[in-house]
DNA sequence: GAAGCGTTATACTAT
DNA sequence: ATAACGCTTC
């Protein structure tokens, strides 16, 4: 593996903590890798290293990569999500955090949980928040570090009474949870974080475990997860790395502040720059620049490419979302006959919304894709209905499952199943629950007997997960008309789950690691073009790159319009979505309305305000490729064979 | 009173 | 695609 001068100093810098400050394509993972490697060769333990990374897909690359370096078979070092960390730690010792029975619950299950908390129907012109915006409220806080009312009241327009009540209600989402042994994505951090400061034994036992901790994407990083780092640092040296013109996840609470103030909270720490890109062609990191310097923050960043080869991007105009998408589908089936293999294309979506025009047209002509952020397996209906049977079984205090799992029956509804689960609560294990549903639903023996057959079968993940799939068949079966697509599903969820020896441990695995439709369905390494939202491309790349939708509305996006901080992380957002590229780069949009199913968002919202806001507004047009404007101009040629009369859509 | 059914609103990014 | 809502049926 060769590496330039200052990858070099990174990898082998010998001081206490560093920060690497590293440009889009700059050879970060490779430095990342490099270093472990390079801590191998001194000797480290591998036992001793953690790799902290912002997907579980980012930590299986690095690992795979660094165990063919070292060509040894499997290396021991901990590497994953900070999520995945900070859970496999507490499970190992549950008594420390308290944590021995939890069920970890998604982003739907905390919204569903939220609006039990809520109380139904939003009356018109009521203050108070849905129950997707309490539960964002809530994770923001909790993310950030500080109280929901100062948060309230220092970042949003609610009035005293209306914070009030949301703090109340924050309060009762809380004693919810814990009387639903219930950890969310933010609690498995928090109660980390929390108990590392508390408990001073237990930081230092925690703080003896490792020398090097690595982490990638700090800029994406939040204060919590900042505490954590702090906590476990001394004598485990950091090596950080990261990009705050990359930095896009603000929304979820990600702080650039753990990169700028790094050397002010680690006095000792050092900070090295990685500069030269080996990623794209000068044309791409050209328009890149050009976005960034057209900002009215500093980030003093222009990317140099290693590359000789110059290629501009093209901008391509469409009248509606639904050309834009023929033409790419066109476009990806010339070049695959041309020789190239799908998988050189990645087609690049500011939402998964704004895909669906294309992912239809991907579907008609047979092209293989994967989509990489789409809907995900865990989420879909049928999905959730055969997991609400496993987690009963494996909880009876899990009332989202079990509500879930007895209103699939017919003549149970609401009301019955809450009776059912108020009853069950006070017993102690599921057999005793099972037996107490039993004579609630006494003419219902197949409700209970569902759970029993599980619970036999508990010990063997996917036997058990096939065998809810026989017992809920019937039912689903009506439920939903396309059940023989759905029923594949279902045998994929019993294939995965193959790989693990619990159920409890295998729907945990897939809820903090989310598996989409399109790639579960896709066996591994087969050639396909990736599909994927522009926070999912982070840290990728390829070289044919398509970026759909560059319109006012998408980009910034409609929503952050009006708040600076959200609109400029939104050009970060196109920043990083361009600089994904290697050879070529495609920009299309489609800024005539009149497409088919336009976004209700783009008609409504001042329309004005959109285009004043687009970023290319005031474009350089000798920055992209003037053949593809004269196409927009003169679109009478090539692809317009392609649509003879497509009204009848 | 509880369940079921048809219609309508809603859709940004995600560990 | 899914869930919530309002109305009908048991």
């Amino acid at each position: 593996m060769e590496l330039n001068p200052q990858q070099k100093a990174a990898v082998a810098y010998d001081g206490a903590h560093v920060l690497v400050l590293a440009g889009a394509g700059t050879g970060k993972t490779r430095t990342i890798i490099g270093r472990a490697r390079h801590l191998l060769e001194q000797g480290v333990d591998p036992g001793r290293i953690l790799m902290l990374t912002f997907t579980r897909r980012a930590a299986r690359e690095m690992v795979q990569r660094l165990t063919q370096l070292t060509g040894q078979e499997q290396l021991p070092l901990m590497a994953g999500t900070f999520h995945h960390f900070c859970l496999y730690t507490m499970r190992r010792m549950p008594a420390a955090f308290g944590v021995a029975n939890a069920t970890v619950i998604d982003r739907d299950d905390q919204v569903q949980l939220m609006k039990l908390v809520r109380g139904g129907r939003r009356r018109k012109g009521e203050q108070l928040p849905r129950a997707s915006e309490l539960v964002s409220l809530c994770s923001y806080a909790r993310n950030t570090n500080q109280r929901i009312a100062d948060y309230l009241k220092r970042y949003t327009e609610h009035d005293e009474a209306t914070i009030e009540k949301i703090c109340r209600l924050a309060k009762e989402f809380e004693r919810r949870k814990r009387a639903n042994d219930y950890l969310d994505y933010d609690d498995i951090l928090f109660v980390f974080a929390s108990r590392l400061q508390a408990d001073s034994a237990l930081r230092q036992r925690l703080k003896s475990l490792f020398d090097h901790i690595l982490v990638d994407e700090m800029q994406d990083t939040n204060p919590l997860q900042w505490l954590i780092l702090d906590g476990l640092r001394d004598p485990a040296r950091l090596f950080c790395v990261g990009d705050d013109a990359q930095s896009i996840y603000a929304f979820r609470g990600a702080d650039f502040r753990n990169v700028h103030a790094f050397t002010r909270r680690v006095p000792n720490a050092a900070v090295l720059r990685l500069e030269e890109n080996y990623r794209s062609t000068q044309g791409i990191l050209d328009l890149s620049n050009w976005l960034l310097t057209a900002s009215p923050l500093k980030y003093g960043k222009k990317l140099r490419a290693h590359r000789k080869t110059v290629s501009k991007p093209s901008l391509l105009d469409f009248d509606s979302d639904f050309e834009e998408a023929r033409w790419i589908a066109h476009d990806l089936i010339e070049r695959h006959e041309a020789g190239a293999d799908w998988r050189d294309h990645m087609v690049i979506t500011r939402t998964g919304y704004g895909a669906r025009a294309l992912e239809s047209f991907l579907v008609e002509q047979k092209i293989p894709y994967r989509f990489v952020g789409g809907t995900s397996l865990m989420q879909a209906a049928h999905v959730k209905d055969l997991l609400s049977l496993v987690r009963a079984c494996a909880s009876p205090r899990d009332e989202l499952a079990w509500a879930r799992y007895l209103t699939l029956w017919p003549r149970i509804g609401d009301v019955t199943a809450a009776r059912a689960i108020r009853e069950m609560r006070t017993c102690s294990d599921t057999r005793a629950a099972i037996a107490s549903l039993a004579k609630i639903l006494k003419a219902r023996r197949d409700v209970s007997d569902g759970l029993s057959a599980v619970l036999g079968d508990w010990n063997d993940p996917p036997a058990a997960i096939t065998r809810a799939g026989h017992y809920l068949a019937p039912i689903l079966k009506t439920r939903y008309s396309n059940w023989n697509q759905r029923r594949r599903d279902l045998d994929l969820l019993a294939r995965l789950a193959k790989r693990h020896r619990s159920l409890v441990a295998f729907i945990e695995t897939y809820t903090l690691d989310p598996v989409s439709v399109t790639e579960s369905r896709r066996l591994q390494g087969e050639d396909a073009v990736t599909l994927t939202t522009v926070h999912s491309a982070k840290g990728t790349e390829a070289p044919v790159c398509y970026l759909i939708r560059v319109e006012p509305g998408m980009y910034p996006h409609i929503r952050s319009l009006g708040r600076e901080d959200d609109e400029e992380e939104e050009r970060r957002i196109l920043y990083v979505a361009m600089t994904r590229a290697r050879d070529e780069l495609i920009l299309t949009r489609c800024l005539r309305n009149g497409g088919f199913r336009r976004s209700p968002y783009s008609v409504s919202v001042a329309p004005d305000r959109e285009r004043e806001a687009y970023f290319f507004k005031d474009l350089d047009r000798r920055l992209i490729n003037s053949e593809a404007i004269t196409a927009y101009f003169d679109r009478s040629d090539d692809y317009g064979a392609l649509h003879p009369d497509d009204d009848d859509w």
